[in-house]
DNA sequence: TATGAATGAGTTTTCATTCAT
DNA sequence: CATGAATGAAAACTCATTCAT
């Protein structure tokens, strides 16, 4: 196994684990065991616990990132393009639950841990952020959308989908997640329109 | 002061101190110091650290739920209880921005904090939920709002909110919070209707 | 036992096994079972590691000043004072050679611990060297020293005297420490003359 | 670069670490980068950490001693021989300052380094030491010097310069350090006189 | 022989909680 | 009841040394 392919696997279980109990409660003993590393082979690779989540935080927002950039390459409409931002999304959260999960509960949440004096972090998901604005932009150009504040836009569709996940990751949902896709798209539709 | 006094001096300090550094960031030393008082004292009002935050979401989630049943009780439609939840809410930020932010960064993302075998910590939500659900009912009943999944409709009014909220937060929107209020309440609405 | 007192024997555990072991080699937690408490205990008094032996260092060169400085106001010659000196100073190393050990070998050698930005550590021993420079200007003054640079009148005194500690620190002498006194001072005299 | 050459090499980089930072704040790591080789290839020539300090300690009173032994081979009086000394352990601190450094503030005070059950590493010295003793004892031979303790004639010596360089190495001299020569070198002769 | 990733014991430090005063 | 020193169980991180390639 490479380098990078270590970085890879060392990123994955942080994630996992990062997820699952937070990152305070997650000790790079727990990391490097779920592994069967040692502990001191984690920081070979990184060089402290605060650099494994920023990495995980980067390889998070920059799968969404691709996904989106695809969408917003389509030929379709931008109402398009938010269903099929959701269900890109939704099977998302089915393939990697962890990865989603940490970016809601860890990195939204956990400010302090990313925050720095002079980044405060949110660059992280920048690339992200940015896809995000393209496509709003899109619907209002083309007159789908209503001409509307970007945060409001952003929080009609950060906000509905990151609360979904946040029930899905309770399971207080009483169906299969993509069961909702069609219907949240909608929801999300009807608040930009 | 007699007890309950104290408690809610206590929970005060706490609110401010976990929802500015985190959990896990803020010490009962520092709880303590920030109420001159000390360390012991805290564990004659509150058993754990645990016990604290606990009280504090209970605290938090009671006012607001209090909040919501009195718009719930007024004899006007659903859609103009949303605009006077929205307002409500708007105005509880900025007289208390430490709850809100508490409820949000800690409650909802330090799961591992509140969960337990039992009961796995929503259940201190359980009032201002309950309170959420009658009012999603009543524009349902009313034909006000299109018959539609609850967890979708949650999302639509929580999600939008607890986004702005974190915007806010971090700083990021470019005008004053209020100033978004109808807006939102507009686009929440669209949702549901 | 009193605040300052527990300082005081933390202090003196400390002295003696940084003189013994060195400073990296004495771990906070020998320090702590030396003195039969706990490691924690060790932090409510001291904030780290570094502040312990800046703390030793602080007392020792306190302790060594306040000899001289009463034997500087005694109305003698600066020639009778250098012999004072010396046998005050091999007294003190009969009943404390912890604290000249650590002196020599710990705060001279180990200069990276003492020294941050501002202050390279001097300070510390600044109280002890001023009184000796009195010594030495006053003996110039009254025609008794010739030697006029200060800094070969400092190195003829304290190189002597930290060469012969630490010949006896390592247990090479063949007589008792104090019989060389009389030799050492006379020694120093001629080359001050 | 044959193994000799190489090995030297290495204790040239230990030198300048170690005398720099000192025998803990160097890491194997540290050494190795700086000669651009890898850490196991440092134990392909020595066998430890320890081992290296001792190779260099070795290195520098061998240096030194040699250059005593050419001075006590010459045909001039024992006061002469200081003088000559003197001298060229002045010009030695010039060439070879992390040398000397290294000699007196990490093999004189990291003592715990290079004791070890059978011998407290004085003998990686004795040739350095053993020079001396002959300088010394040609001196008394002659009359040039008082009949005296070794031990006194010693720390006169080394005491003396071993301040001197400390205080060189600490940048608080005034002058260069070779114009206080002449007058050092006389401060030494008065006391053996 | 050279490399450098892996190891794991050891170090400083933190902090919720307890308890003698 | 209030206090705050004491506790001790972690936790992050370091680094000399080893060993497979």
């Amino acid at each position: 196994m490479n380098k990078r392919q270590k970085r890879a696997k060392i990123i994955a279980s942080s994630l996992q684990l990062f997820s699952k109990h937070g990152f305070y409660k997650t000790t790079m003993r727990d990391i490097a065991s779920n592994l069967g590393i040692s502990e001191g082979s984690l920081y070979t690779h990184f060089p402290s616990k605060m650099s494994l989540a920023t990495a995980a935080i980067s390889h998070v927002t920059g799968k969404l990132a691709i996904d989106l950039r695809y969408i917003n390459s389509k030929p379709i409409s931008a109402t398009k393009k938010i269903y099929e931002f959701v269900k890109s999304y939704f099977s998302f959260i089915q393939k990697n639950p962890e990865m989603v999960e940490y970016f809601f509960q860890v990195y939204l949440s956990n400010r302090e841990i990313f925050c720095n004096e002079e980044d405060c972090g949110f660059s992280l998901a920048k690339e992200f952020i940015e896809e995000l604005e393209i496509l709003i932009d899109d619907g209002v150009k083309n007159n789908e959308f209503t001409q509307e504040n970007f945060f409001i836009a952003f929080s009609s569709i950060m906000g509905i989908l990151g609360s979904i996940t946040f029930l899905h990751s309770e399971h207080v949902l009483e169906k299969e997640l993509e069961s909702y896709c069609e219907e949240i798209a909608k929801a999300i539709c009807r608040t930009l329109n």
